[in-house]
DNA sequence: TTGTAGGCGTTATCAA
DNA sequence: TTGATAACGCCTACAA
């Protein structure tokens, strides 16, 4: 059995309150007593046990995320940096980061937040991929639990989190292919209640517009934003009687499918067809030829917002409640037709 | 404040044993008390506190996996479907999978570990890229937590777990390059430590000798298994004066990188230059070419592998304790001429 | 500066 | 079939 407190409190002929008060740094405690705890619980390989801490403390020290997709999720590479940041932020504050993977809007999803949430699982969560109306924010906001997103819901004022100005990013996008001559292009979109969705088939749309482009619906194909997904919409698209000669995406999963669907069509990526994502994710500068997209520091968002929250559950508020970023714009080699 | 078990029982004027052995599924509880039961606790959102429970029955229902690789390893497709797969199986036994990444061989490694098991953060352990003489597998085995590892170190007779031949794996992709008449075949290895390093060597160095083929110490060389690391470690060999016509990686993503090296200095893979990896990442048939690969069933290892350890953690034995399984040789363009 | 004691929410033992 | 009660290991008023 792994020593108790009680135990570490025997050995010394101390009460176990000033055991717990040496350990966890009160100063009413002297210093040579706090000493000869801390050494004696090393000696003894003591640890707090953590339920019985979090049983009292009513905290859990751990943060939640789950993921909005079904476990293949786990390896597009949005989620990856996503997840790194969380946890590396996570651990400087000692806390862990408890994880899952689950589809959106569906019964599962809510009986697994609730599960988390009631169950007392975690402190605070950290959501992403956000929904135009999400039941999440308002759950949790109800149940007075700490959370950080990215993005949020529309009309919702008090969110804390990050947002990324995705629609004045497309909007830039659009305008940089409209300068390389195209008219005819394409949008591979995600699905249709994402925040994310809108904001950036708004700036598609916007781009269309100032370009004086009458927007084609044949154009406009929903997706999951997975590499998959974009591999079959973009051979839908390039299979058109008059098929576009760019192609945006809203992610680079997508994209990266999309190349792959010229790829096979022999299409020279860059100059046959430009290619275009968003997230600026660490494959898209590694891809055949590199991609040009928007990028945003995803690894950092993530530690930023596993910030806020972990401010959040000590109590606080964090200094920036709500954070605007603005995309980069990387032209690469898949929209600059030198090919 | 959210219900607890003693709300639910004074609702129901009933005691709190009798609600909580209702909820159990005890079998001692009459079947109309436990209907009302779980319709009143549905009803008042009642969920049993999970730190009151661990406390009480010394067990967290969660399952650890840290990943031996500093963060930036979450982006990794091994460890992405690897981790895909822990998370579906835990699911199934309604278990958590706490997740962390902390470089192997460090100070960090060892507290992380000492935090969770003494702590009691997780009942059992899922372990990989296993070292050929790993303190984990002594660590846990003495603190009698229970733990599979995928690999095992080596002269370790009673590990539970799954083991990939590696050896005869590379054997037979040895045979394959040289079947297509390469006699100068570089080898980008990992770590030396390393279980899988030290049998992928062994499969390349026998898969020379079987050949006639006396090995040249240049065309061994060490990387970190990432892209980055395949990358760099590629583009020394490709400079080379007389440099080699093929390369075997110790994994995917390893030759992914090697891959980008090729493509910079205008090789051909698969007619100039022949690749092949290790893992069937689901990346590596998406690659252009798609890459020769020994290919293993990783999501589904690891959802093994999470069953195996939840079954130990209840205290029973696994029917199969310790599985071998054969990689297959999954022959693409990557070294396959036509390019 | 240190010690005593009560309780966090469950489950398990034992008795009714 | 149900109920009273004692832990699980820790933290924290409050007392000394």
């Amino acid at each position: 059995m792994r020593p108790t407190i009680r135990d570490v409190a025997k050995r010394l002929d101390l009460s176990v309150t000033t055991v717990s008060r040496a350990i966890d740094g009160y100063d009413d405690v002297a210093e040579s007593t706090r000493e000869l705890v801390l050494k004696t619980a090393q000696k003894m390989g003591y640890v707090p046990n953590r339920a019985a801490r979090q049983l009292r403390r009513q905290r859990t020290d751990t943060m939640g995320y789950i993921l909005p997709a079904d476990s293949t999720g786990f390896t597009d590479p949005f989620f990856s940096e996503f997840i790194a940041g969380l946890s590396d932020e996570a651990a400087v504050h000692r806390f862990d980061l408890l994880i899952s993977a689950c589809p959106p809007e569906t019964p599962q999803e809510q009986e697994l937040y609730t599960r988390w949430v009631q169950g007392g699982k975690v402190d605070g969560f950290v959501l992403n991929r956000v929904r135009l109306s999400d039941w999440r924010l308002g759950y949790l906001a109800e149940q007075n639990v700490p959370h950080v997103s990215l993005e949020h819901s529309l009309g919702k004022l008090d969110f804390a989190g990050i947002e990324v100005d995705s629609f004045n990013g497309f909007l830039e996008l659009m305008a940089h292919l409209v300068s390389r001559g195209h008219r005819r292009i394409a949008y591979i979109a995600g699905a249709p209640y994402l925040k994310i969705d809108h904001d950036r088939l708004g700036g598609y749309l916007g781009g269309l517009k100032s370009a004086g482009i009458v927007s084609d619906p044949d154009l406009i194909v929903r997706s999951d934003m997975t590499s998959e997904g974009g591999y079959g919409a973009a051979r839908g698209l390039l299979k058109l009687p008059n098929r576009p000669t760019a192609i945006v995406c809203i992610n680079d999963s997508t994209a990266i499918g999309a190349m792959h669907a010229a790829n096979e069509q022999g299409l020279a990526i860059g100059r046959d067809l430009a290619i275009a994502g968003f997230d600026g994710t660490r494959d898209a500068a590694h891809t055949h030829p590199p991609l040009t997209t928007l990028s945003m520091p995803l690894y950092i968002v993530a530690r930023q917002l596993a910030d806020m929250v972990h401010t959040m559950i000590l109590g606080e508020t964090p200094k920036n409640k709500q954070i605007k970023i603005r995309p980069e714009l990387l032209i690469r080699s898949s929209t600059d037709g030198t090919g």
